[in-house]
RNA sequence: GGGCGUUUAGCUCAGCUGGGAGAGCGCCUGCCUUACAAGCAGGAUGUCACAGGUUCAAGUCCUGUAAUGCCCACCA
């Protein structure tokens, strides 16, 4: 009845397999449990244009690691998925397709190519879900969202219509970000500063009615079209005479008054600043200031209008060439200097954003930002790390009214519906049939759409079912922890705590866990410029997803960077395949007998693995507790490899090989039990391989996926047995040590003596004379409180309150041996010394805890003894 | 201009609330020991960036310095 597993394990043939059983079975399915506490996660919803990546990895692994403990420690668990519909992405990604069989999207008009949205998201939305499912995740996927399905769509437009009528949305016209190339207003966060080389053009105007110019420097030359004044400081003295006269702009020929603001700085520059209060924030606030004109020059598309006279229609680049060339042949130019500036571009395309004048909604900001703010000073919200607290309270803090409106089709549709007669505005669910004002029938429905962050904003409850009461939303929400990447604090965790305290009432989660940026070998950002991307996929077809998922938090701290590399990948797949060849191992051993043990039968060595077992089921509870989940594989991988695989199965053997042992029994269970310990501690890290092999070791559960977590046990607390085997585990190196320096094959089995005064000490060797025998490559083994029959060429091993006496008198350079014991008194003499300053020290026996006290009192016994042990052997060496 | 990281073995990185420096990879030596050569046994390697300070005790806390990285910010 057990199968036979392969030398190796190979990933490929069984990962699929059984992750369609856990889809089948429904394991990940939330089901709510009024008396217990859930435990829920919400995605952060990946983009429906995404391609999966190592950074979505990472951060899905995450999350499952924390959705499988707590599923597996009994809490009814949710973990929400979901995709984001991405507005300006998918909508660019859809043109672009289009602009391939020559269509635009005018051509099509607003129905029908929203039509072939929703047609393109049937064909490829659903890739990226499929790839997280390839990572393993946990997800819920019945509950399976999309931001502009029916449900998440009522609820994006519920809560416009309730800030609208709150008067926190409003409609304005006002200096936008606008990007040339999408054609739409994009938000200040959108908005990416990357330093440019640039020119410093300095130019000059005529004073009118002087002979007089009045020198000033630009980056962007061409938006001097749109001139409305030109400002100096009040308090320059250079230019106060000139204030209240005009200038005459250029090719325009228009008259533009000298103005005095504050905001001219009179050491930068020439100290006069051109004013274009229709293309720049800080004009802008000039002009309100001075009650400007404000001259909108440009096109959506960013070329120029028919403000610029006779530039209209040049692209803005082109018209800035021609204005330097025209001003040169003037004699209005001065100098041209490089300069490196930094040019907002719009992060999704990466073309350069102009600052334009338009007419947009934006959510006012002043009022929601607060109870967000004070969410995070009283506890409510925290970071892991908690350093990362600080971008989002400066964010908070600096907040500027959200511009929410969105110049594309595809998106939520913002509900305001406008009278053509009166152009009364009306904000309702519903297209009203007639003006709500004067009863005219023409109406028709804003053109824009909303950025997609104002519906991730809603995504914890509006997933959940709200605004609807649903169960699901009563049970799940508030959610416990929301894993994200540091880039998206502003642009969406913020967003949601303040939506969510506004509509509900509370916070949306308690822990904000930021996981760290995926790097590759050379510590470089992964990205498609670069080709230096690893692709999670091409690592779970060579490796599996186990091998990917372990090699991604083995070693990763909150917060911190992540690099990947074959070479890291490479050694988790090495542990994944140790763990399945400890199984092998047990299977062969395992019968088909039930095997069971009491305490009583336990051996010293299953007590000392149980022992050490359930202080690593301590360790790891507290540790992903707290989020510290590279520690805690770190912990499991090192017990499993070192302490199970390379000494308690080792020292088993015997009596596993032995048939007639009555122990036998015993080790068989003991081996079964911290396999599974380690199995069930593994699993929410690398959740396939150790469901195919907990299938394998018992009968009697159907999944691990649903098996109850390790939990810490003080009947299992063994400190005697833990001691002892440690003992013979430092006797047994010390033996292991000496042999490999002097080159004694593993094949020459010596007979040892063992000198021990203490008859409890005695007593211990006696229960480890197998290990020293087969892992000290011994064969008789006297143990006597005396130095009766000791050869006096025979080696002398000391450890701990014993000498181990081994015959290589034959193989021993007395020379060498003498070098050995000198080097060895030397170390000890060290480290007694080390005891005794501490100990000597008054300040460390008044002030230090007695427990540390006590311990470096027996090192320092321990130590003494030892030395004084070695002298003796030296002496005899010498003799 | 502000803010925040990082600096620990050749490389990549752990090291929680201060109590004798760790892992993986790489390197050296020896092993096909009936779970595993994707393995076993043994070994070498660190003024924990630097300088001060607090403390009985500092990789860990405080101050400063230097390199390096990221984020924010309207200097025309």
């Amino acid at each position: 009845m057990k199968r036979e597993l392969e030398k190796n394990y190979n990933p490929k043939v069984i990962e699929d397999r059984i992750y369609k059983n856990w889809l089948d079975k429904k394991y990940f399915s939330a089901k709510i449990d009024k008396s217990k506490k859930p435990f829920t996660i919400v995605i952060p919803p990946p983009n429906i244009t995404g391609q999966l990546h190592m950074g979505h990895a990472l951060n899905a692994t995450i999350q499952d690691i924390l959705i499988r403990t707590k599923r597996m420690q009994g809490f009814p668990t949710l973990w929400l998925p979901g995709t984001d519909h991405a507005a300006i992405a998918t909508e660019a990604r859809i043109v672009d397709k289009m602009a391939q069989e020559g269509i635009t999207k005018e051509d099509l008009g607003r129905e029908k190519f929203l039509e072939r949205a929703w047609a393109w998201k049937d064909e490829y939305g659903g890739i990226i879900t499929e790839q997280f499912k390839k990572l393993g995740s946990s997800c819920d996927w019945d509950r399976e969202r999309f931001t502009m399905d029916e449900g998440l769509s009522a609820a994006v437009l519920e809560v416009f219509i309730r800030l609208y009528e709150k008067g926190y949305i409003y409609k304005g016209e006002r200096l936008v970000n606008w990007c040339p190339y999408c054609e739409t207003a994009i938000s200040d966060a959108e908005v990416d500063h990357e330093e440019k080389q640039g020119h410093f053009w300095h130019l000059k105007y005529k004073i009118d009615g002087e002979d007089e110019y009045l020198e000033f420097a630009t980056t962007r030359p061409e938006t001097l079209l749109g001139d409305t004044a030109i400002a100096v400081n009040p308090n320059d003295e250079r230019y106060q005479k000139y204030i209240g006269k005009t200038v005459t702009v250029p090719i325009v020929n228009r008259q533009i008054p000298i103005i005095a603001d504050n905001y001219v700085e009179m050491d930068f520059g020439t100290g006069v600043v051109k004013i274009t209060p229709a293309h720049d924030p800080n004009d802008f606030e000039v002009g309100k200031r001075h009650n400007l004109d404000i001259i909108n020059i440009m096109n959506n598309d960013g070329t120029l209008n028919e403000n610029a006279g006779s530039y209209q229609g040049l692209d803005r680049y082109e018209a800035r060439k021609k204005i330097i060339e025209e001003f040169k042949e003037m004699g209005l130019f001065t100098q041209a200097r490089e300069i490196s500036h930094s040019v907002g571009t719009h992060e999704r395309c990466k073309k350069t954003v102009e600052p334009l004048i338009k007419e947009q909604w934006f959510v006012s900001m002043s009022e929601m930002a607060k109870p967000a703010l004070d969410a995070l000073y009283n506890g409510e919200v925290r970071f892991v790390p908690e350093r990362f607290s600080k971008i989002y309270s400066h964010w908070l803090e600096n907040i500027q009214d959200w511009c929410i409106s969105r110049q594309i089709w595809w998106g939520h549709r913002i509900p305001a519906y406008y009278c053509e007669d009166c152009g009364h505005i009306t904000v309702k669910l519903e297209a009203p049939s007639a003006c709500e004002k004067c009863n005219s029938v023409k109406i028709y429905q804003d053109e824009d759409t909303l950025d997609t962050w104002f519906s991730s904003a809603l995504w914890p409850f509006s997933t959940l079912g709200w605004p609807n009461k649903t169960e699901d939303l009563e049970y799940f929400f508030p959610t416990n922890v929301l894993v994200t990447g540091q880039d998206i604090i502003f642009f969406w965790v913020v967003r949601m705590v303040f939506s969510s305290i506004e509509n509900m009432g509370e916070v949306p989660f308690k822990d904000v866990l930021i996981n760290g940026t995926v790097r590759d070998s050379q510590g470089r950002k992964m990205s498609k410029s670069l080709d230096n991307g690893i692709d999670p996929l091409d690592i779970i077809a060579e490796y599996g997803t186990d091998a990917l998922r372990l090699s991604l938090i083995l070693g990763n701290a909150a917060g911190a960077d992540q690099r990947v590399s074959f070479e890291k990948i490479e050694s988790s797949r090495n542990f994944i395949n140790k763990i399945w060849n400890a199984t092998r191992f047990a299977m062969m051993n395992f019968e088909d007998s039930e095997i069971t043990a009491n305490l009583n039968d336990l051996m010293p060595q299953d007590k000392w693995i149980l022992s050490k077992a359930n202080t690593l089921i301590k360790e790891v509870t507290q540790n992903i507790e707290n989020y510290e989940l590279g520690v805690a594989v770190q912990k499991i991988y090192d017990f499993a490899w070192d302490e199970f695989c390379d000494w308690y199965i080792e020292m088993i053997k015997p009596r596993l090989y032995n048939k007639d042992d009555k122990t036998r029994n015993a080790a068989l269970f003991t081996l079964k039990e911290t396999l599974t310990i380690i199995l069930k501690l593994l699993h929410p890290y690398i959740p396939f391989v150790t469901e195919e092999i907990f299938l394998t070791i018992q009968e009697k559960e159907e999944t691990i996926v649903l098996s109850e977590f390790p939990k810490f046990s003080e009947e299992l607390v063994f400190s005697q047995e833990e001691a002892d085997i440690e003992l013979i585990k430092s006797a047994i190196k010390s033996i292991r040590n000496l042999r490999a320096e002097m080159n004694v094959l593993p094949s020459k089995k010596v007979n040892m003596t063992i000198v021990c005064e203490d008859e409890k000490l005695g007593d211990v060797f006696k229960a480890g004379i197998s290990f020293l025998q087969t892992l000290g490559y011994a064969n008789e083994i006297l143990i006597q409180n005396d130095n009766v029959g000791i050869n006096k060429d025979d080696v002398a091993i000391i450890v701990s309150g014993a000498v181990i006496y081994m015959p290589f008198s034959e193989l021993v350079d007395i020379e060498k041996e003498i070098l050995r014991l000198e080097k060895e008194i030397e170390n000890l003499k060290k480290e007694v010394s080390r005891v005794e300053n501490k100990l000597e020290n008054e300040g460390f026996t008044a002030k230090a805890p007695q427990k540390l006290i006590d311990e470096e009192k027996a090192k320092g016994e321990k130590y003494k003894a030892m030395l004084l042990e070695t002298e003796k052997q030296l002496e005899k060496l010498r003799k």
